[in-house]
RNA sequence: GGGCGAUUAGCUCAGUUGGCUAGAGCGCCUCCCUUACAAGGAGGAUGUCGGGGGUUCGAGUCCCUCAUCGCCCA
């Protein structure tokens, strides 16, 4: 028999030849989407958290989806009607913004100019144009969504969606309309709510201002950070307990500058603490001022307009700018003398998310959800445990939003997003429809004529927290619907579980069916998902959020170019244990790029050896069973992992089994029946040994293509397409593979025998590096073994160990002299020996053995210290007891093999 | 103010319900381009497990406390 014939493949792992190739391979073959027909098999169902159509993919995106296709491939291959469906979210205020942005660069309009149409059909234009990036980013990364079932939201059916939810909200009198304080966004002139702002820490002042009493008899001193708001001032509050300020509730203050008259009240909110312990109330333009204002039944008086200038309610101020204000009041207060003084001051600002500008506490008219009743079951969900967080910990976080929720703004001022379906006729009543109402018609409840429909837009979330069922087809009973609703698994960013995790579990329970039909491990059919795997955030390299504005971004895309798809999802999967954090640099993603170059040395090496004779059954010898072993325990903990979405585990795993088990350790004892079966020939017994080797070879890779697939699809695809057809087996493509649930066969004795062997090995390696015995130089060692069962184990093994060891020949004892002049190491076998060479020089080996020495008797004292403590042998279990003496006499055992050894010398 | 997370080798991190001499990758040192892979192989060095206290026969692991860093909520 000739040498086996050289590869096709290039001798390094080249991903940007092929993965475009194979992308649009499993395209052609319809690979995404789950069977037309119902198949009667479990469905498994995983909704993508619709990325913005604004958004371009940055590395939580991939990080979260590298998670989703892992698990909808690992669930395909189990068997489930896998579905994954895709989409993008409108994102109102950011898409409206950037076209508005755009406009005003472009033309020189606003969207005022336009009209309300005319802009809406620029946006949706802009939006078919440069909506679609992120989705095609995806596909690069590996995405194995279904792409025919695509959503946005904004779509007519995901409107219709929007619409019923709304009305029934209306009918159940859980949406409501009414003038409250909100966060108003005065750059972008629209409502936010309440998770739509951050807090910034910014260094500013406190103004002391004295308000004159009414009567003249003196002044009481407010602090303010903010003193142009005095405008709107209707009263002033301390604390009831406060001594300081007992007699004065009650009395009335003149308001300087506007000189209105208001009154002291009592509020036990009050920090007595605070500044002066008097604070100004401002129920226009404070959340905080709102509340006890309305407690203390004052008037609301608003005195700044939409666009945060001081409006006619100001008095002389009026048209100022909020900072202009600011400074006039100062100055105005100054000069009456009842400015009594200013300190510096550190505070939170409220800074809107969108806009990045501060927000405008405001009261103005807006609709409302109520949440109270809606929060029950998504509480009672997570309690019970139907609804599972992983990690385990942010259930409290959702437990605490929803156990404390407040009513939901969800009015936009803008004109991107879907409009409120509420008409209004002449008196201004009110009524929702699904169906669109037209002016003159008459309205259902008063039969007058409808004068116009609500100007106002829903915030996004009011269709995002639809996606679960509203992407399959709901309110219609649709067969996607019956079919994959309830779904299984949510993977999204800590950011969002209120913003959205709570609001679709929310939803799934207000508008689903509970007489639905229900899906894999999910037992109740309104609880829109059973787990919501929480995902790590991505950092930069010194620890800092990635972020746009920062520059610190790693490109996702870049790194597929530059590293491969594979090796950029290899990467996260390894480099991210669960939830926690991850720190990355670009070239941590060399970590993944190895993996893979491995991986596909290691099925070229295999690949090549498969164009000659293959057995029907696998090799019998003590590496072929370990190998086995090996790889049963690896797919045991592989399915493991991903059953319970341990991927850092799976991937761990994964690494192990082929780095270390298959290729420095399998495919190396492999070569040895490989070389002697092309030496002896055809028909010979070697020969056949090794065609029984290729076959083991071929099951392991088979098998490892398919265990490392839902990690590294488009390498493993790859692979796959080169196996032979009679090795290949079931599938043409491995992403329809079966998952493997029998590869491999357990045998604790191969696994340890071969242990046994690897530590005899590593032994001669060590002391060949020691006495510095040339690479090409095969010397004959020798082993006192200690027991005879190892001795026996080692003389049927011994080709394979002079294979590994490179040695010349190895003679096996049991005690007996110890050779002269020779080096030596210690093993679980016994002491190996290799004779020294001419020039060797002792004194490192002694150096060596005496530092291990050393730290055997460090062990040595540790025990015998526990052994000779009776409450340890008291108390400990039995076995711990047990196998500590055996660890003793081992280490004993050794420490004498190397005292031995050192004296030898 | 409340909550959560982190602190283990030079760097990035694993370390199951407490129990072998605390591990990996990168980097570093020595040797080797051996016909799968130099993006590789063989060998090696490297640790007061953040500090302090406690529980326990036994603590990187559990409890308390302090420190530093980060995130969330108010």
């Amino acid at each position: 028999m000739t040498e086996s014939t050289a590869p096709t493949l290039p001798t390094r792992y080249t991903p940007a030849e092929f993965e475009d190739a194979i992308y649009a391979r499993w395209e052609a073959h319809d690979c995404f989407a789950p069977p037309a027909e119902a198949s009667g098999r479990e469905t498994f169902t995983i909704m993508m958290p619709p990325p913005n159509v604004t958004g371009v993919l940055h590395m939580g995106h991939a990080l979260n989806n590298t998670i989703q296709d892992i698990v909808i491939r690992h669930r395909r291959m189990q068997g489930f009607d896998a579905l994954w469906l895709p989409g993008t979210d409108h994102a109102g205020i950011a898409t409206q913004a950037v076209v508005e942005k755009k406009l005003f660069q472009e033309k020189n309009t606003t969207r005022k100019d336009l009209g309300r149409e005319a802009f809406l059909q620029e946006v949706w234009d802009w939006k078919e144009h440069h909506g679609n990036t992120i989705l095609g980013q995806l596909r690069r990364l590996g995405a194995s969504c279904d792409w025919k079932r695509t959503k946005f939201t904004l779509d007519d059916d995901m409107s219709h969606a929007v619409r019923v939810s709304f009305v029934r909200l209306w009918e159940q009198g859980l949406v409501y309309r009414g003038a409250r304080i909100v966060n108003w966004d005065c750059k972008l002139q629209t409502a936010v709510s309440d998770d739509e702002i951050e807090y910034v820490t910014r260094k500013g002042h406190l103004w002391h201002l004295r308000y004159p009493l009414a009567d003249g008899s003196g002044h009481l001193t407010v602090a303010t950070t903010r003193p142009e708001t005095m405008l709107g001032d209707t009263g002033v509050a301390v604390h009831p307990d406060d001594p300081r300020y007992k007699d004065w509730v009650g009395k009335k203050l003149m308001l300087p500058l506007v000189d209105r008259e208001i009154p002291i009240v009592a509020a036990d909110t009050v920090e007595a603490e605070f500044g002066t312990g008097a604070v100004k109330l401002t129920p226009g333009h404070d959340p905080a001022d709102y509340e006890r204002g309305a407690r203390a039944g004052l008037p609301i008086i608003i005195v700044l307009g939409k666009d945060g200038s001081i409006n006619e309610n100001g008095g002389r101020f009026a048209g100022m700018s909020r900072e202009q204000a600011r400074e006039a009041v100062v100055a105005a207060m100054d000069e009456l003398g009842l400015l009594e003084k200013v300190e510096d001051h550190t505070h939170n600002v409220t800074i809107s998310d969108r806009s990045k500008t501060a927000i405008e506490p405001l009261v103005s008219e807006q609709w409302f959800v109520a949440m109270e009743k809606l929060a029950e079951p998504a509480i009672a969900a997570a309690k019970s445990g139907k609804l599972k967080f992983k990690p385990a910990r942010w259930e409290k976080v959702y437990l605490d939003w929803l156990e404390n929720v407040r009513d939901w703004c969800i009015s936009r001022q803008l004109w991107w997003g879907h409009r409120i379906p509420v008409w209004y006729d002449e008196d201004e009543v009110p009524v929702a429809s699904v169906e669109e109402l037209s002016l003159g018609d008459p309205h259902p409840q008063t039969g007058k004529p409808i004068v116009r429909q609500d100007d106002d837009v829903m915030d996004t979330w009011a269709s995002s927290w639809l996606w679960p069922f509203a992407t399959l087809g709901w309110p219609e009973s649709t067969e996607d619907y019956r079919r994959f609703y309830p779904t299984q698994f949510l993977s999204t960013a800590r950011d969002i579980i209120y913003l959205w995790v709570a609001r679709m579990i929310m939803a799934g329970y207000a508008f689903t069916d509970e007489d639905g039909p229900t899906g894999y491990d999910n037992d109740d059919p309104q609880l829109c998902f059973s787990t919501c795997y929480i995902h790590a955030n991505v950092l930069d390299a010194q620890g800092k959020r990635m972020s746009k504005s920062a520059g610190n971004g790693i490109d996702p895309v870049e790194m597929i170019e530059q590293y491969g798809a594979d090796a950029v999802r290899y990467s996260l999967m390894i480099l991210t244990r669960e939830g926690q954090d991850v720190k990355l640099a670009a070239n941590r993603f060399e970590l993944g790029q190895r993996f893979c170059n491995k991986i596909w040395n290691a099925a070229r090496f295999v690949l090549g050896h498969l164009e000659g004779e293959i057995a029907g059954a696998g090799a019998d010898a003590l590496e072929d069973r370990w190998i086995r072993a090996r790889l049963a325990a690896t797919t045991a903990e592989v399915s493991r992992a991903l059953d319970a979405y341990d991927f850092h585990d799976a991937a761990t795993a994964l690494y192990r089994f082929t780095w270390d088990d298959f290729c420095d350790w399998y495919l190396e004892a492999a070569k040895r029946r490989l070389r002697a079966g092309e030496d002896a020939g055809p028909g010979s017994a070697e020969a056949a040994e090794a065609a029984r080797v290729r076959r083991t070879l071929a099951e392991v890779l088979h098998a490892l293509l398919k265990l490392l697939h839902p990690f590294t699809p488009y390498l493993t695809e790859a692979l796959w397409s080169e196996l032979p057809a009679a090795v290949r087996g079931e599938e043409e493509l491995l992403i329809r593979a079966a998952w493997p649930t029998q590869a491999g066969a357990a045998d604790e004795a191969a696994e340890q025998g071969f242990a046994l062997l690897q530590d005899v090995v590593r032994g001669f390696r060590n002391v060949r590096a020691l006495l510095e015995i040339p690479a090409g130089d095969q010397p004959a060692g020798q082993l006192l073994a200690e027991e005879a069962t190892t001795a026996e184990l080692l003389k049927q093994n011994q080709e394979l160990v002079l294979w590994l060891a490179k040695l010349d020949g190895l003679q096996v004892q049991r005690g007996g002299e110890r050779p002269a002049q020779s080096g030596t190491d210690v093993t679980l076998a016994g002491a190996v020996f290799l004779p020294f060479a001419a020039d060797t020089e002792p004194a490192k080996l002694q150096a060596s053995l005496q530092k291990k020495l050393d730290k055997v008797q460090k062990g040595i004292g540790g025990i015998e210290k526990k052994l000779g403590n009776e409450r340890f042998l008291q108390n400990a279990d039995a076995e711990v007891v047990q196998s500590e003496r055996e660890r003793l006499a081992e280490l004993q055992q050794e420490a004498g093999m190397l005292e031995a050894n050192l004296a030898a010398l």
